[in-house]
DNA sequence: CGATAAGCGAGACGGTACGTCAAGTCTTTTT
DNA sequence: AAAAAGACTTGACGTACCGTCTCGCTTATCG
């Protein structure tokens, strides 16, 4: 191959064939297609190879275990992005995370791979540190949040602000664990009130 | 046919061998600890067997799967009480019963059954039955505290009880599956800060 | 124990509930008619049980396994008695055996049983030991006819007996055991044909 | 390859890790060894598996049951295989070939493996099929030889050529299922009397 | 007649093997 | 090198039947 026109020179010369995109896609996809579908059950690598089309050995390649895949499947999607606003008003800013934050427990995709994420931290270490990926980024977003808050007054200052992003997340998480309905956004003012003053 | 009360009735009390208890409360302990001991992995039906020293046959003829066994396991050990104390002192009752809960997720058995009973919960509608036992048991007498409190002015009257108890009990749900351990009860004790007034 | 002067005295001829011959009966017959219903794949000692209202632990008080069931119900019902007839007429006799051996094999239950017993026996001692039964006793039956056919020119006086005594059984055994249908007396007047002279 | 004649056909003759040779000659191989090892209780799928070193899932991958893999061992290794000669002399091939049979229902392995072969039969019908095809093939060489040996007047025209292969097949199988021992080829060669004239 | 002892149904039990399933690895061929 | 296809080992699954063992009757015989 001679590839004359190819502006953009690759640096290796020697790199065999370059990683599938369309496969990934298709994984990432599938993956949190079949999260939702089989919501009450789960679903195997082997679901999931079927459903992409790929190989297993291509499963693996790329990702260790389910978990791998839920959480970069999240990460791609920007299933997990919430609003992280920096207005003037920080309790505007606070409780438009919120919202945020119970909003993304609605969708069936996000909402049933963090569900099948967590199962999996339970009994495995590797899902654990993928859980803990999300869940530290998020708890430091909502701590900064909750700091600027309690610099105007938002929350009151004498409460452990570590405690309170806990509440904040973990009311969620168990809402979504226990397969509660959240509707709207009345639970996430309903938080907000609590920690006020 | 004397038998003047009952005619026609055969009464037949009693037939075959009757149920082995020991070896119940071998699968019943033999869950508790393997769910301690392989925290990081979960253990398998077989290995519960082997534990108790019990056949499969009779496991599965008692319990349908892993997560019965936990939940039955948790009830029979009392693991799951938590104080709910009835004092004149409505607050004092309040954070007695939170701390109780609090301080349960320390308990190493009842902390590892919890956690395998949640997983189970997101991949088995059978296993989701089982934890929702426990949760909406421990959710009324949260409320019934709550509730309480309320009347005596400990929280405040216009915020939503069934958000307050997700509170509570979220929280600490949330601490038990991501592993972060709750020393003392500071964290109780701050849980309540918020919520009162 | 006191005992000290009673040697080999039998204590108590005979104490306790006797045997309920129902039952017998009824695990006899319901073992030739599985054997027949469910030719093509065996029954079960439960199955037995179940179709004769009887218990599994009666059963094996009575019978070690499946194999002895079948044989003692084969003695039972008559069902492997041959005609044995010693008339003038040794060639018409040895005729008359061998088509009754050979009508036997027609017999749904009989044949049926007889099959289960030959597939056991390959597989187990006691199974082995309880065809030996049938067999050794019905080759001497037909020895004693063939001794007698020779002395009267029926069969040649130089062949071994015993070959002509397999071969007698053994065609028949083949048939059975692969499941080819042998109709009306011609195979077993081609035997005795073959033997003659 | 020029493949002229298939536009747009996807030749795909290959694909994936090909089968383990070494494997397969494992477990046939293991077959006959546990048949012969185990004849008075036959072996089961299990220890076939621990044997040959092999996994269950390959197991039964390749064969559905037992029996199959007894069928195809035999064939493979050529045990079932008798001498079909076709010289000028129709009686010493006829002589031949039933020795050949008599001979092979000796080899321990070879016998045991029929033995558990046709006790599977009485109970399966995948099993009745694998065996059919040994007997039925068996019983065409025998019913040829039958025939060129009546053409030359070794055997009497006016018998039933069907009779006399079950006389030959039936009676080497009796013998080998009741556990007989034969010894030499005297039975042979007096089967071949009984038939001859 | 009451004690003793065996028979009996129901069914729990420890075992062994079943045949299946998914996990994760390895190999072959094609791209 | 990557990929699809698919064979492979491992180990757990949940079930079936085995043969044994209580359990609480019932029923016969004998002291």
């Amino acid at each position: 191959m001679t590839d004359t026109g190819e502006p953009g020179r690759k640096a290796r010369p020697h790199a065999g064939r370059s990683r599938n995109e369309q496969a990934r896609q298709d994984v990432l996809g599938g993956a949190l297609e079949l999260a939702a579908e089989t919501a009450s059950r789960g679903f195997t690598m082997e679901e999931l190879a079927a459903r992409a089309a790929v190989s297993k050995r291509t499963l693996y390649r790329w990702w260790s275990c389910r978990s791998e895949v839920l959480a970069e499947a999240l990460v791609e999607r920007a299933l997990t992005v919430v609003d992280t606003p920096a207005s003037d008003d920080a309790a505007a800013d606070l409780r438009a995370y919120i919202r945020s934050v119970y909003r993304q427990a609605h969708a069936p995709q996000a909402a049933a791979a963090l569900r099948l994420l967590m199962a999996d931290a339970q009994t495995s270490p590797a899902a654990a540190a993928a859980l803990r990926a999300f869940t530290d980024h998020r708890r430091d977003t909502c701590l900064a949040l909750l700091s600027r808050a309690r610099e105007h007054g938002v929350v009151p200052a004498g409460r452990d602000p570590g405690v309170m992003a806990d509440v904040i997340l973990g009311t969620v998480w168990y809402r979504l664990l226990t397969a509660d309905p959240i509707t709207g956004d009345t639970v996430a003012d309903e938080i907000l009130h609590l920690l006020s003053r």
